[in-house]
DNA sequence: CCGAAATAGTCAGTGCCCTGATTAATCAGC
DNA sequence: GCTGATTAATCAGGGCACTGACTATTTCGG
């Protein structure tokens, strides 16, 4: 009888709260378009020509996955590849007219989406919510990457 | 430009929460079992003799991703099902040994784990932290199962 | 200039997560 | 008792997420 309880488990939470977030999404937002995806093309938006990898790291997607979630843009027509003609190893990335449309629309059911999500929440606990959970993420990616050192001097 | 801050998204938040939750599970606790592995474990152990759906339930899993989890934990011999005898439909499923003993070591290793994990955060802010997930989380399941009305009268 | 190290991307393999369709067993109303 | 609805589990199919191994290209040291 040595059972935990699950609802002091921040792990356990997490995956609840995204399991939440993504039936919320599939039925407020869009059944074709993932929210992973929409953080793609968020990216590309903000910073049209990115490289494959770089855009993983903005939106916090390591190389196999990034590459997948990429191929499945590519085949919608919502951006264009191209290889780096500076660095032949890298694909350069950019959204169509059609990516451009698809990320308007989204955005506006996205900010709606939020808002109900968080309703349960006043300002001050959603500003609350955002701040800690960003601390926890922040620390824990930073246990990994073995924390850059300030004077790069390798 | 029309570009949007995904920090402010608790989507995006909820899944970078959850991956660093996963990469540090992958260090401290275990390469083998899973978080959610761990948590089917764990509601075995409160109550022995579920069975799948209700075990799905406990820990939040539909009924697919129950039956891959549990797949999985019997080939490594960690629980056994038996049909129940009195609901051929049911499989009754219970811990060996092995999955016990397998369940006392990681919940050692996970309780290290969450220390880790929450460590930035002061203790009133960890409770918050529970607290303000939980709600947002709760309240979202709620808006897909139809808030099974008090006085049943279908 | 040339070989070694680093980097971008792909591929194979495992696991989580959902939906919709199907099968088998049980239950409820007539 | 039988038929129809419900329920437990499985299966097919799509997408996310990681690791480790591999290929191709670039870069750096000598």
């Amino acid at each position: 009888m040595a059972a935990v309880d699950l609802t002091t488990h921040p792990g356990h939470l997490a995956r609840r709260l995204q399991q939440a977030h993504y039936l919320l999404w599939n039925t407020m937002v869009s059944e074709e378009i993932t929210s992973p995806q929409f953080a793609v093309l968020n990216a590309l938006v903000a910073e049209p020509g990115l490289d494959q990898r770089t855009v993983g790291e903005r939106v916090g997607l390591d190389r196999s996955t990034i590459a997948e979630v990429i191929s499945r843009l590519g085949r919608r027509g919502l951006l264009g590849k191209v290889r780096d003609p500076r660095d032949g190893r890298r694909f350069l990335l950019r959204l169509t007219d059609e990516g451009l449309r698809t990320h308007r629309k989204l955005t506006v059911r996205t900010a709606r989406m939020n808002q109900v999500f968080l309703a349960p929440l006043s300002a001050d606990e959603q500003a609350l919510f955002f701040e800690l959970i960003r601390r926890v993420a922040d620390a824990a990616e930073g246990l990994r990457n073995p924390a850059e050192p300030l004077v790069a001097q390798r």
